[in-house]
DNA sequence: AAAAGTATGTTGTTATAACAACAAAAAAGG
DNA sequence: CCTTTTTTGTTGTTATAACAACATACTTTT
């Protein structure tokens, strides 16, 4: 397998470890490289993970299939992120959804279950590898904390608001420009996306707000 | 400060270390400790936090009051727990929420900011810490992305099975005993508490389930 | 045991969001 | 540049969930 180490540095997993440094963890975390096509499955629901993933080519979607075979994407991974580590760090923990190639893609598999549990050589790079698993985690947990706060409103406009409200907070602007399209928005809301256009559109009569595509003045 | 060793051994955080690496390591946190009334504010939304908080005795809410002053209950913590984790990590991160005694209790703080950054004694409990703050961000994350999706529905009814599925799953049994009242069930899904007594009514006479307070048993 | 306080179920009304269907605008492809 | 595809906005209808208000059951307190 071809390590590309200066790709690999700059990942928030590897970030701040030499070359040798990730030969080793590599080594200790079983590593092994596989090529998917788009579309192919990478995890299924209901499986069992110890392994995370790591993109180094290409990007994946978290996806759901409902009851009714609704499918709904969750989370796109791009180039450089990893996914499954919630589910390779819990062991026994089902996955709740599919991991699919969103474009051809090779993924690095880590078996971090057995690092986490067994691997006994506490050195140095073993520890900096767990402190970036741990600041990954924890941005993780407040991105889902804030999806769940800006959900929590019953009402279109009180989630829009939510959601508004932190982008301007984050951009320290009232203008500002979101990385979603309208179907996106919609989605990670929870709402319906032509209702929501509907309330946005209402919301510029009202003199609240204008949007011209991704980019937002709050008045 | 009076240290009650073996309760700290059995809480999450501190799995696995003896009462001397429990010592150091409070050293290496600036621990400190203080009292609060029940209803006392412990953090303010809008915070910035480099400690997380272990709570020594009693409990507390995080509580997040809306821009119409609606005050909703996000989570419990209990005795042992810690709180506040994800924005100790994240430097710079504002709190979304308020933490709140729920009842009389005494927290513990602990530095985990610094103590990330630059702490520089990397030695072997320092890593149990770390590892354990990683399998607490990963159950947290676990269990935010469950709430995700068991409020993924539209519909109550497709909320109300998404949830009592998961957790026959979890009792590997068709009955079993939920952790909630009505009202804590209702908030948990984002819905209506009486809509969704309704809705449980109705699924009753279709017969496909029963419920007799905080136990069900689905057909 | 009575009284007060909570929790839960029930019902009817109302507001609102989902849905469907289409038009207009924008982007992508040849 | 024209055609096709995708995205966005608009409208009307319908289903549904929120809400309010109350009755009943279940707890807790004294």
């Amino acid at each position: 397998m071809e390590i590309d180490y200066s790709f690999l540095s700059n990942t928030l997993l590897f970030r701040g470890t030499t070359n040798d440094e990730i030969r080793a963890i590599l080594q200790c975390l079983q590593a092994t490289s596989k090529d998917y096509q788009k579309g192919d499955m990478i995890y299924h629901a209901g499986d069992t993970v110890d392994s995370i993933g790591l993109i180094l080519h290409g990007s994946v979607h978290i996806e759901s299939d409902d009851i009714w075979g609704n499918r709904s994407i969750l989370d796109h991974i791009d180039n450089g992120q990893i996914f499954a580590e919630t589910y390779a760090l819990i062991p026994g923990e089902t996955l709740m959804v599919n991991v699919v190639a969103a474009k051809d893609c090779q993924i690095l598999f880590l078996n971090i279950g057995k690092f986490i549990k067994t691997c006994s050589s506490n050195c140095d790079f073993h520890t900096k590898v767990i402190r970036n698993l741990l600041m990954i985690a924890a941005r993780k947990n407040l991105n889902l904390s804030q999806r769940i706060f800006h959900t929590a409103s019953k009402s279109i406009r009180g989630r829009l608001t939510s959601y508004l409200s932190q982008q301007a907070k984050i951009n320290g602007s009232y203008q500002f420009t979101i990385p979603f399209n309208r179907q996106q928005l919609a989605d990670y809301l929870g709402i319906d996306r032509s209702a929501m256009s509907n309330e946005l559109s209402k919301m510029q009569k009202e003199g609240i707000l204008s949007v011209q595509k991704n980019t937002f003045h709050i008045f």
